[in-house]
DNA sequence: ATGCCATATCACATATGA
């Protein structure tokens, strides 16, 4: 079973190449994020034909999670966090589907740093990791799967100088990453290809893609029995390179069963 | 400090992104 996450940049924009890509690689699950559109514009009747149930937490301009699943709908748990009531951004939907409790993910970039930004990254990031430690509580097989925003390690980026004060590479903002880790979450793709040099992000400007100048920023935590189960996790890196590409690639795991 | 590019919106200018 394959589950994958991707940041699309805007799903009307991207909706080609998003039906195009669950066509090619047929995945399981799909975590979505940056759909940058409201609930009621969300191209469903597109992502059903193409044979997916899908979920979505949506927002007019910006943001915006979404769940789908190849031949059935993801049963809800849950759409945003606990801990800020005030807090309206689309960030953060939970459901259950094919066995696994799955949470699609699009944290706060935090630039500039420092800042209210980059301090409501860092709350909402403590606001994530409560959240996953109830998951755990719940000894189910589980992915958190999104677009974190963190770049864990040094290995990760490109160029460290580059982005040496960009939010994704501060302290704080690995710190927090690491907690959850600590918690006994698995870094999927981390743990595949503990070498680094896995990109899952190039950014549009200044010539990143042709120069390879990415970083890994979108990840997928396993629960313990999710991590059990781990065959595989790649980047289909191709998709960044195809017209139109969102500046993210897509990202995944492969489980067994 | 800003633009570089891209997507979006009360669209020909501005917010947001990473």
């Amino acid at each position: 079973m394959r589950i994958a996450t991707y940041n699309i940049n805007g799903i009307k924009a991207r909706l080609p190449r998003l039906i195009e890509w669950l066509s090619e690689t047929q995945p399981d699950v799909a975590c979505l994020q940056e759909i940058k559109t409201s609930d009621e514009t969300f191209p469903v009747k597109d992502i059903e034909d193409a044979g997916y149930g899908v979920i979505w937490h949506g927002q007019k301009g910006f943001n915006g999670v979404a769940i789908l699943a190849r031949g059935e709908t993801p049963v809800e748990v849950r759409r945003g966090l606990d801990g800020e009531p005030e807090d309206e951004h689309s960030r953060y939907i939970e459901a259950d589907v094919k066995g696994v409790r799955v949470a699609s993910i699009y944290l706060p970039n935090g630039n500039p740093q420092p800042g209210p930004k980059f301090d409501y990254k860092l709350r909402w990031m403590k606001r994530l990791r409560d959240r996953a430690q109830q998951i755990w509580a719940e000894e189910v097989p589980a992915i958190l799967a999104g677009d974190y925003n963190v770049i864990p390690r040094d290995k990760d980026v490109y160029s460290v100088k580059a982005m040496a004060d960009d939010a994704l590479m501060q302290p704080e903002s690995r710190a927090a990453y690491r907690r959850i880790l600590g918690d006994g979450w698995t870094d999927a793709i981390l743990s595949k290809h503990p070498a680094g040099g896995v990109w899952t992000f190039w950014d549009y400007q200044m010539n990143a893609w042709p120069r390879d100048a990415g970083f890994r920023i979108d990840h997928l935590l396993l629960s313990p029995a999710a991590a059990d189960r781990l065959i595989d996790a790649q980047v289909d890196k191709d998709f960044r390179g195809r017209e139109k590409a969102s500046d993210h690639a897509p990202t995944w795991v492969e489980l067994a069963g």
